[in-house]
DNA sequence: CTGTTAGCGCGTTCAC
DNA sequence: GTGAACGCGCTAACAG
């Protein structure tokens, strides 16, 4: 059975689209009984409205684009989390566009968000991406774009961010705090900026005490784990450690297990992943659900508000750090 | 600037809209110097082509709806890049609904499903969704569905699985080789076929040996780690646990360490996390990606060919047991 | 080779 | 309180 439409419905209850149009949506002008008389028949129809129809009639889709460099990673899915949450609130769809990580993907899905007419886009750019020529498109269309987590410089957009420097300034309190004199920085891919944020900010703070700092870059959990694995073998003058994510933590653990070794360590995190190391790990808490909360209500002001002009800073999500308890530690029962 | 249709490219070109459709999308019929003017003014407009238009008329809209329950951090992202990169080289696009776990909101997801016009529907059940009667709408709309992962006894819709019952028969022989006499089996939730089918096969398996069992059920890793903690404190004769996932697998290490307890342990895991734990964990990997891959193409074969029929029995992702190498504990330089 | 016409499903404006 | 008519952007059938 094909799909019911408004046409079909009025042919059975023998009057006019436009009276079940008005019907449908409680328009005040139609009489109760006429109107409980073609609902009825739409859920026997089970009558479902036509977005396209109403989308070209409208000229809002109720979808808005999610543009990201990879899904596969452990701060996108609450990040996701939080964007659907919020927007499904206010009765908006979320079409999600993968770049992985290429930048010809990413234009493409830029192209895409257009062609859909969504309402507005979420892009988070990925490693390859220079600048925002390939942005034009949208914005000539007017559809608002807001940007999030992975970003580069630029005034013309609104931008949410966790406030990475804020963190790593918390992560090297911390350290400081333990006394350490050599700190090993685990980081992530250098070009991005979240990486240089962290790096720059910590190193700054840590060298202001006269605390020594040795960088390593990994790209994924087994090079930080091998390459942190290689750095406490050789240097054994190591007392604390910063990793800048959750990858980077695994790949520590697993080099701190293997080579015996107690060292201070802290990390910035998204979840409770911390807590379930061995032993469970001080972090600096990142949060990545209100990271996706508060770049859908950015972008939705921007909907909303056609007037409304990007501010000329970013949006930040602040942090927070977290010591394991001793309690969190023997027993969560 | 609004969005330029092919209207204005008609006006601008001198010709008739028909012109202009004909010539974008290059129509045998049309001159070759008409058509490259044409060309010329549609990029120098910036045209995009209306989706909600083209949709209307030709009743498929190149959407493919996700349903699924969560997007925690562990398997699903996987699953999502499978069924993005296929459906992507075949012009599909995806709009993810998120179910937050709640019968009522898949419910939801289904109808908004219908509303887009969506041409198919990948569906992931919640731990609340006991029958499929909700997903009647959709299926009167002769749009096709296929489940993937989590899903519930039926023989109507196509399915597409983790050979759940091999994986844990694989699990089984590493313990039954270890000569285990106590395997504790740290499971998720018991509504779930998926948790069925892996309690099923490993019980049935370890049970032929005369191998004794206890199950245990968590909802999350901070359950698994607790209720754990807790078997092995009152337990003694634990010799062996099976955990059926990655979630379970995280909590289990976690107990492990904080009981100071080396005991044969084995997982059903999608990745490399397991290599990461201290000490590295035996698993048996699940791979997600091939999941969404062909979760992705038996969803496309019903969209291409409406006489196909659902087959009688799930399709199946088979999975092998991973061990770690000394090579890898010691070093992965 | 190109123009004309009609209609996909819906909501709105204007009648009555 | 309800019906008739129009148009959103696009394309396919039919003309010429």
């Amino acid at each position: 059975m094909k799909k019911a439409t408004i046409k079909d419905i009025a042919l059975l209850a023998g009057v006019n689209p436009s009276t079940v149009s008005r019907a449908l949506k409680d328009h005040p002008d139609i009489s109760t009984d006429v109107r409980e008389k073609i609902k009825a028949i739409a859920t026997q129809l089970k009558y479902t409205p036509n977005l396209a129809a109403i989308n070209l009639r409208s000229k809002n889709s109720k979808v808005i684009g999610l543009v990201i460099p990879d899904i596969n990673m452990y701060f996108m899915p609450s990040v996701i989390s939080g964007i659907t949450q919020l927007l499904h609130q206010f009765g908006f769809n979320i079409l999600v566009l993968n770049s992985q990580d290429n930048i010809e993907k990413e234009t493409e899905n830029i192209r895409i968000c257009c062609n859909h007419g969504v309402d507005g886009i979420l892009l988070s750019v990925t490693n390859q991406t220079t600048n925002y020529n390939h942005l034009q498109i949208a914005y000539e269309q007017e559809i608002p774009i807001v940007l999030f987590d992975k970003t580069i410089k630029q005034n013309v957009f609104d931008e949410v961010n966790i406030n990475d420097s804020g963190a790593a300034l918390q992560c090297a309190n911390y350290l400081i705090d333990k006394h350490c004199k050599h700190v090993l920085l685990v980081l992530g891919n250098p070009q991005l900026k979240i990486t240089k944020d962290r790096e720059l900010a910590i190193n700054k703070a840590l060298n202001a005490k006269k605390i020594f700092t040795t960088p390593l870059y990994a790209n994924n959990s087994m090079e930080a784990y091998s390459l942190t694995c290689t750095m406490l073998q050789n240097d054994l003058t190591i007392d604390g450690i910063f990793g800048m994510s959750d990858e980077t933590m695994v790949g520590i653990n697993a080099a701190l297990y293997q080579n015996n070794k107690k060292i201070h360590t802290v990390v910035i995190s998204d979840g409770q992943l911390p807590a379930l190391m061995t032993p469970p790990m001080t972090y600096v808490k990142h949060d990545g659900y209100a990271l996706g909360t508060l770049a859908a209500k950015v972008l939705l002001k921007h909907i909303q508000d056609s007037n409304y002009r990007a501010i000329n800073q970013p949006y930040w999500i602040d942090t927070e750090i977290i010591q394991p308890t001793n309690n969190q530690q023997v027993n969560t029962q």
